[in-house]
DNA sequence: TAGTGGTCTAGACCACCCA
DNA sequence: GGGTGGTCTAGACCACTAC
């Protein structure tokens, strides 16, 4: 039964849009020609046209036709919670080396991002990541004490953590939380970038956890300035991003 | 007519959420307890919970009763979009000093971004943010040739621009998209912020469209180190953001 | 005022999860 | 195997837009 009917014809819509059989400004078919183009009922026509809404790709409102606002593709949830998947996808050469691996009591806020106890011991990762050989990010996660064996059991140039421990051990994020910021670049950063301290570094901090909502890993990932930008679509019906106050204002 | 019946429900459980009656894992009850209890039909609570789960409140998986993922609340359009109403909903006192407006042909980026052809004469417009009476955010932004005189006619002291030139001149952003990434502090962003030059900032370029898709403004606003983070939720079946390769990846 | 998208109903079948 | 969410149908009424 492949895919899901709504799904093939958001896909063929998505698919004429980033071609540019609708360009930026275009008005897309009215959902009733739709249900006549398709032979399917008004209800999967909806389902269709709302993922391409929540994609960014078209814009709704209430009495008019439904409006093309991008002509890009999104990105999968691998791809933003897999710095290997994401950069695989771009066809860049991906390298990755564990540089310390060690057991400790979670901080505070270890704990607290894990929801595990305090003092619960995890385990810290510090890990480069390059792109076609040039180092682009470092990654220093904390996982959780139930996750630890199956990161323990991997190479130091495993490329892709999460999906190592996916396929080895069953462990699958399926849902992510991401604190984007600047910082400066620490001594150690600097030294593993190859940038000078105090330079600005991008960094995404997340948390990922499994199909319950138990936190698999913290993690606070830096990025060498100009190899990594996020972006994120908006609208007055759909916000998926926020703007925090951060800890120090002035 | 008020509020729709799924709004009515969505904002019943959501309420119940970030009370703490259903903490983060939890069970939410299942689609049939839930129609009984509110005497609407099925679709009519798939519509509640599929808002909540776009927020990243919730989890949904097949078979499997929903989880709650996050106790906290989301924001906004306009919050994302206006730094002065983000403000405002945080209590914070914002002034705001335009610096600088001047009209000039639009730049090959700012005329692509904007939708214009090259040349096209637009607004520029140098502005300090102030937060508590500190210095911000430095945000520098094109307005397209046709949003311009409406700016033009605001104080150098207007708090809310797009409030503005929405309750004067009728354009409303209604659509937006926001690229992220972290950028040192120039000459003049380092004097007006008060950091060093070559300090860390984190910037957010964004673009606001009307209802149409026309782009009404393109900015490019620097915060001031920990003054702000950003956040966002995602999940196998909803990614929002996306990440980019940078321009100058090495 | 005709057409459009937004909301709602009441059924149905299926794939998947868990006890 | 019973319960759960995912998909789909075929109707209906309403609010809003565009002309």
């Amino acid at each position: 039964m492949g895919t899901a009917r709504y799904l093939e014809i958001a896909d063929a819509m998505r698919q004429a849009i980033l071609e540019g059989a609708f360009p930026v400004g275009a008005r897309l078919p009215s959902e009733s020609e739709l249900v006549a183009q398709w032979s399917a009922s008004r209800g999967t026509v909806r389902q269709a046209v709302a993922l391409l809404t929540s994609e960014g790709l078209v814009g709704s409102r209430q009495g008019a036709r439904r409006v093309v606002l991008r002509q890009e593709r999104r990105q999968s949830f691998a791809e933003l919670n897999s710095f290997a998947q994401w950069a695989q996808g771009l066809g860049l050469e991906v390298t990755s080396r564990i540089l310390l691996r060690s057991r400790r009591p979670a901080t505070a806020e270890e704990a607290r991002r894990l929801a595990l106890p305090e003092d619960t011991e995890i385990l810290h990762v510090l890990r480069l990541r390059s792109l076609d050989g040039e180092p682009a990010m470092v990654e220093r996660t904390a996982y959780a004490d139930w996750a630890a064996p199956a990161v323990e059991a991997l190479p130091e140039d495993c490329v892709s953590i999460m999906d190592a421990i996916a396929r080895e051990a069953g462990i699958v994020a399926r849902y992510g939380e991401h604190l984007i910021d600047a910082v400066p670049a620490g001594a150690q950063d600097a030294d593993l970038l190859g940038v000078r301290r105090s330079s600005p570094l991008l960094r995404q901090r997340h948390v990922s956890c499994d199909q319950s909502g138990r936190p698999i890993e913290w993690s606070d990932d830096r990025y060498r300035p100009g190899s990594v930008t996020f972006s994120v679509s908006n609208s007055t019906t759909a916000t998926p991003l926020e703007r925090h106050r951060g800890s120090r204002p002035a």
